[in-house]
DNA sequence: GATCGATTAAAACAAATGTTTGAATAAATG
DNA sequence: CATTTATTCAAACATTTGTTTTAATCGATC
């Protein structure tokens, strides 16, 4: 019987490194369980067996990964407003924006794995499949929407609209960028793809934090 | 035989209408040939028989709204790199960006379907398929270097590199505004999308412009 | 009006998909 | 050890996919 050891956790983990790989190179529709499971190295109808369906599979490998990532943005969001209200000033736009985009950017070099889930993750908003997009802004949601607020206190002279709009696109930046910067191919559109997650940080920062203080 | 009257290309314009509905809401997996056809009122056999393959039919999309706006595009950004040298000045970055992203986001009200391939851009760069990418990617290449160049003039004491990821930051950011603002739901993460595009234009310039004079 | 090429139509094709089945094997339990 | 449960495995299932085929229909030209 399953009682957490290794053995039977084992084809599950193999599952979900596979499919999370083929995921973001493939998309949905393009990674068959056929080819998951070829190179999970499992048997076909383990997928059905241990998580029930495909779409099952998907959330799995969605929430093994983001649910640690959301805690840590959550987490430094919260501190954000936190140390403001106790100085009794505004929370600052880049350490607001820093909370959200560092974390997102670091946890590529957290696991030797998630690289791929970047990909993923770049493309999540956008996919053309309606699961993948449902279950990631399911995931997403509530962390927007602290950001939001967060960058509402920061920026309290400007319409909450724009921050809306702004917000969005500082998300499409960020996320356009983990896409190519987690691309295989070496090059995109001519520029080098393989770059640190320190060195990302570095170089969206500032062309956010402006944008948001446009004007 | 075919010489260009209405009742011929009729069914080849039909095809791809109806394709560029359902590649931009399905995806180049996701709408079927069978699907295309139905919605087309066409038989299922017309697509190869007028385009040879899925793919090419795919091509053929994107190229018959690609090019016009690319025609555009190039135009506008030789303006504004023209009237630059005339007078001796280096360009204007905002006027470098809206030659790019104005005739981009007022493509949308140039004609009532192309809000359709609106989010069909909005996925050209990330889409999980590789011909779908490299399709895109063909068409956008040369206006982006032209961009690039042109961002490069405006901004000479930046180094290039930091002007490549401002613009694919630039890139992505509009991108992703397009796939929302192009999305049937009328709520994406509770902003209203049904936004004009000349209210986009405003929203979207200061912001990339103040993130590429950023520091 | 007959002929020839272009287009449409219905049917069949082979390949690939997610899922289910039932037997075989392994592991755990009494 | 015997038995029960969990897991693996190969095979088959029913759909759906893009493409091809072959015949029927249409349109223009002689």
């Amino acid at each position: 019987m399953n009682s957490g050891d290794s053995t039977l956790t084992d084809t599950k983990e193999r599952i979900l490194d596979a499919a999370e790989h083929l995921l973001a190179i493939k998309g949905f529709r393009g990674a068959s369980l056929r080819a998951i499971t070829g190179e999970a190295g499992v048997n076909l109808a383990s997928v059905n067996y241990h998580f029930g369906s495909k779409k099952a599979l998907l959330e799995a490998v969605i929430k093994r990964r983001i649910q640690p990532l959301n805690h840590i943005r959550r987490k430094r969001l919260e501190q954000v407003r936190e140390s403001a209200r106790q100085k009794g000033k505004k929370p600052d736009v880049k350490a607001a924006l820093s909370a959200f985009i560092e974390p997102t950017l670091l946890f590529k070099e957290s696991n030797p794995d998630a690289k791929k889930f970047f990909i993923f993750i770049g493309r999540s908003l956008t996919d053309p499949d309606d699961t993948v997009r449902e279950v990631f802004l399911r995931f997403i949601k509530p962390i927007f929407h602290l950001l939001f607020e967060t960058a509402c206190e920061a920026l309290p002279g400007q319409p909450r609209e724009i921050i809306f709009w702004r917000l969005h696109f500082t998300i499409g930046a960020l996320f356009h960028a983990m896409h190519i910067s987690g691309n295989i191919k070496t090059k995109f559109l001519d520029v080098k793809t393989g770059i640190d997650a320190n060195s990302l940080v570095n170089l969206i920062l500032p062309f956010v934090t402006a944008g948001m203080k446009a004007k």
